[in-house]
DNA sequence: ACCATTCAGAAAATCGGTTGCGCAACTTGG
DNA sequence: CCAAGTTGCGCAACCGATTTTCTGAATGGT
């Protein structure tokens, strides 16, 4: 920065304020400050700067596994509206272990992120406790927690999870089961409750044997399928409230040589492009997941900007995407 | 820290050298510092740390899309050995356009990462030059270019096309075609020498209009498949040299109600946790992308551990793996 | 007993920007 | 023609760490 002020014959003062447009500054001499920037291919050190303003233009995004096309779309939602406002992204994958979220978090804090986007694993505002000590922005992604003192994005799981099972039932099914994650989550508890709703309602029964909850892997996917299957008495359909659960339900039918939906009927919880393709084309709960990013984000642009001005939480509608599992 | 170093009665100087172990101090000493770090909930802050040490510990990492599961995984393995040695990661996705991917270099370059890792768009040294001259140590991935002055991370494209091809003819196909994106990239370049080293090997005719280039996404894997099929002369079998091609091609032919591989058999390239659930169950070219993904993390450091040490390449190898599709 | 080392830690410069304060030079009005 | 106000920009402190240099005390060899 001293070169290009020595260049343009200015003091380094008049050149942070030509880069920054943070005062007047005389059309000659910005014109001579940028020249000399140019010629020097000069680009500013965004360590120093981050020093003195206290502000880094990173956001930080928490979620278990961008490897999860779910989590996926959502980043891009996130990143399309950061980029265009100038900050980066800085993602950390969890893969939902408490330890390596506290860690990450520890990471984030120490980079001097400006703000959070998490879709956490921990239940305790503890660990997310000195982020909001510090004065940074949290916007809970996907899920949240009672208590949770910041505004959260995500869809209305309960009335998703209910087009889901009226769906099922509508098509005539009337012994139906769930897959569900563990009751952790505010989302898998959400998305239970709705389809107890619409069972309650079509006044069908929940048999407990039916109901099963595992965490939310392909691998889980599958044995909860098989355990299901291997039952006296099997569900003739069953909702399953997360992507992964569904596929790994899918390839443990396969590997029974079952037939959906011949043999059980499905509905599954987020879209996918393959899910079109898949054998059978899959009726699914989707979330809009790009807008949920792109919320997301701007709430924690917002929170930046607007000083403390409170918040509010965004729920988005699921859509019901019928295809040929039910 | 100058808090933290008058609780514990030192100098600044004495708190950081306990911080770093990076001279010898009195274990009584250490210990009063780390007492008052611990009651003063002190974090040392990175930008400032950065100033100096004119290093961040940020990675760069550039690719077209997370939401392609390629890249995700791959993604993944960098991260994974990224964190284990106290680096983090900034991911930056182009869609493959060229500006966006000039404008994130430039964001990387002065936030100051200490190496980048690319998937790159541009085929253009120039893009890159300027990190290198910053003696920044870069990583290609997936695809390289001509004189590209640094080590490469990627598979042997031609020998796995070469294993797509081969399986289709010895499955006894001979009106054989191939779905590839332009020829831009190194990858679809080489995709298309492995395909036509076999077909000419067999003996086997290589049809021009058989021989379709198009951007990767679904929608032109759609376009492309339709195409193929709308040919008076349609060709018995494809190979398909991208994932997303191969999905959208997939679902062209269910919008053609044509069957695979009844119509029209199909190898795809990449694997993907959906393709053995999919319609037919797809006959892939599996790329360890995981293990791709920790290479490239690994030589970057190694670029930065090492000084100027020579980084050699790594090419992993492709595998068939076969299921319906052909 | 004396000087040379070594040792633990303090002091201060430094990294590369931003920003509050202040100063010349130039306008303007009476 | 001069005081007051305005305009454009420079000076220097500061952000929070690291790192070089320096110092006083303890140790050791002769």
């Amino acid at each position: 920065m001293a070169d290009v002020a020595d260049r343009a014959g200015v003091s380094k003062a008049t050149v942070s304020h030509v880069i920054n447009e943070t005062r007047f500054v005389e059309e000659g001499t910005k014109e001579r400050v940028r020249e000399a920037i140019r010629a020097l291919g000069y680009r500013p050190n965004t360590a120093a700067r981050s020093l003195t303003t206290q502000r880094t233009r990173i956001i930080g995004l928490i979620v278990s596994d961008v490897t999860n096309t779910f989590f996926a779309e959502i980043m891009r939602g996130i990143e399309d509206v950061l980029v265009a406002n100038g900050y980066s992204l800085m993602v950390c994958n969890t893969n939902e272990v408490l330890e390596r979220e506290e860690y990450y978090i520890d990471i984030l804090l120490r980079q001097g992120v400006d703000g959070i986007i998490a879709a956490a694993t921990s239940q305790d505002w503890d660990v997310l406790n000195e982020a909001a000590k510090l004065n940074i922005p949290i916007v809970m992604l996907d899920r949240t927690f009672e208590n949770a003192d910041c505004p959260y994005v995500g869809v209305n799981n309960s009335h998703g999870a209910y087009l889901g099972a009226r769906q099922l039932i509508e098509r005539g099914y009337s012994d139906i089961g769930i897959l569900s994650g563990f009751q952790r989550l505010s989302t898998m508890r959400e998305r239970l409750t709705g389809f107890e709703r619409a069972l309650t309602e079509a006044e069908l029964p929940l048999r407990p044997d039916w109901r099963v909850a595992s965490p939310l892997t392909i691998e889980d996917g599958k044995r909860a399928m098989r355990q299901l299957m291997s039952l006296a008495e099997k569900p003739r359909a069953v909702f399953i409230s997360n992507n992964l659960l569904c596929l790994g339900a899918l390839m443990g039918l396969r590997e029974l040589n079952l037939h959906c939906p011949d043999d059980i009927a499905i509905v599954g919880f987020d879209d996918h492009p393959w899910a079109q393709v898949s054998e059978p084309p899959l009726t699914v709960v989707r979330q809009p997941t790009h807008a949920i990013g792109e919320t997301a984000a701007r709430k924690v642009l917002q929170a930046l900007n607007d000083g403390d001005a409170e918040i509010p939480s965004a729920l988005f509608d699921c859509e019901l995407v019928i295809r040929n599992s039910c």
